[in-house]
DNA sequence: CAGGTCGGGTGAACACTGTTCACACAGAGT
DNA sequence: ACTCTGTGTGAACAGTGTTCACCCGACCTG
């Protein structure tokens, strides 16, 4: 019945529209084989299971979190490093929200009965998209506008943890000068998170952009300081 | 079967005890009834559907998380708010660790499956523990401690916001004393929320405690002036 | 051209899920 | 003795993920 052959895309494509029409629970194996016109035990000749695609869907939206940022850093000019970490965390809140279901997929709670892989594509399109972060604060130390910190007033269980962040992501800085993007991250994290939860539409209801935009704008000047400009 | 009748709070403990052992999923009404000695069908006497079992662990979980923070803030002296709000703070932090699937199941991502009852027992509960913070923030106002903001400087759309919640939940307090109120809960929320997630594992293996405790004095030093002592 | 191999797809089946239905059984009230 | 009500049961329905034996058509080989 399926006129052009089944691919891993495709697969993926109709999973996606799925979770956007019903959430992770509407990814149903028989459902995605149908709209493919076909039963579902094909399904399982490319994919080992439902865990399988769900492992492809998360891939999938992360890269595509991570080109979107990509794409803003584009229309920056280079030399303005705040202007960059900016768009890239405003392209980041920007996919999100317009992308709620897959954002919680990836950065939400966890599915308990799913498990990434270890060590999985998962975890490698993470890494890809916290190394495109990290590199943006490199830029910033390099600039002089990091907000760094001596190494000695972190705790040694931070110290560690930090260093060794550093030398996995390749980055060529201090445990001090890692942690502003870490906080960063995390702060970043946390505040599209409650947005896109809609965890704060009792205060703000349906829109609370404007907040939130003076919450990332706060963020940005805790972690650098001012430009010469 | 059942020796003692069947109640309300031996099916949200039931519940609960799933949840804990295997997530949201694990939440199954057949399993719940077996493990009361009982059929499923039985349990329908008493709730409408497992949607219902939801909404009473959601609200049961909320209450629990309000009570710690009340017992937390019992042992605090009662003239130092800014211990205060840190002892509520932590004490919250503390029951999402401790708690982890509840607390996912009332501030992680929405399940899209279930919706909360409009103006139900849940938002009821949301509302109460709102409330004790709130409670807490104006304590701070009046002991001259919270680092409050024009109210010309607010964008109309957030003052207009703030000046709803604040009626809402009786604070009486303009917009720009609320707002740090609002910047608490929103960035205490986000701290807990990743943390909880484990999405800074990668950055601090499974005990991110440090590098949290240090966000939330962050915060605490953002909100509040310091202290005459 | 005959024959075998193999990727890709099928229908049936199993053990689950939430939910509904007709039914049964105990105790209280009249 | 009769009914009524509260409580629980077994069977059933329509779903779910997954596995199994089977099958068919295209391809390569002798």
């Amino acid at each position: 019945m399926a006129t052009t052959p089944l691919t891993l895309d495709a697969l993926v494509a109709t999973s996606r529209a799925l979770l956007v029409e019903g959430g992770p629970d509407a990814i149903v194996v028989r459902e995605v084989a149908r709209r493919l016109g076909v039963t579902a035990p094909a399904l399982y000749r490319y994919v080992r299971g439902r865990d399988d695609l769900l492992t492809l869907l998360i891939t999938a939206c992360t890269d595509e979190a991570t080109a979107a940022c990509l794409d803003a850093l584009a229309a920056c000019r280079p030399d303005d490093v705040e202007g960059r970490i900016r768009a890239a965390t405003l392209a980041f809140r920007a996919w999100a929200l317009q992308h709620r279901p897959e954002f919680g997929l990836v950065y939400g709670t966890p599915l308990m009965h799913y498990a990434a892989p270890e060590g999985g594509p998962t975890v490698d399109a993470g890494q890809r998209f916290g190394g495109l972060f990290g590199s943006l604060f490199v830029e910033a130390l390099a600039a002089g506008r990091l907000r760094t910190v001596d190494d000695g007033v972190l705790s040694p269980g931070v110290r560690a943890s930090l260093a060794a962040t550093a030398a996995r992501l390749d980055l060529p800085m201090r445990p001090g000068e890692v942690r502003p993007f870490i906080v960063g991250w995390h702060r970043m994290l946390g505040i599209v998170s409650v947005e896109v939860a809609g965890h704060l539409r009792w205060v703000f209801g349906e829109d609370a952009s404007a907040f939130a935009e003076e919450q990332i704008e706060e963020l940005l000047a805790d972690l650098l300081v001012p430009g010469a400009t």
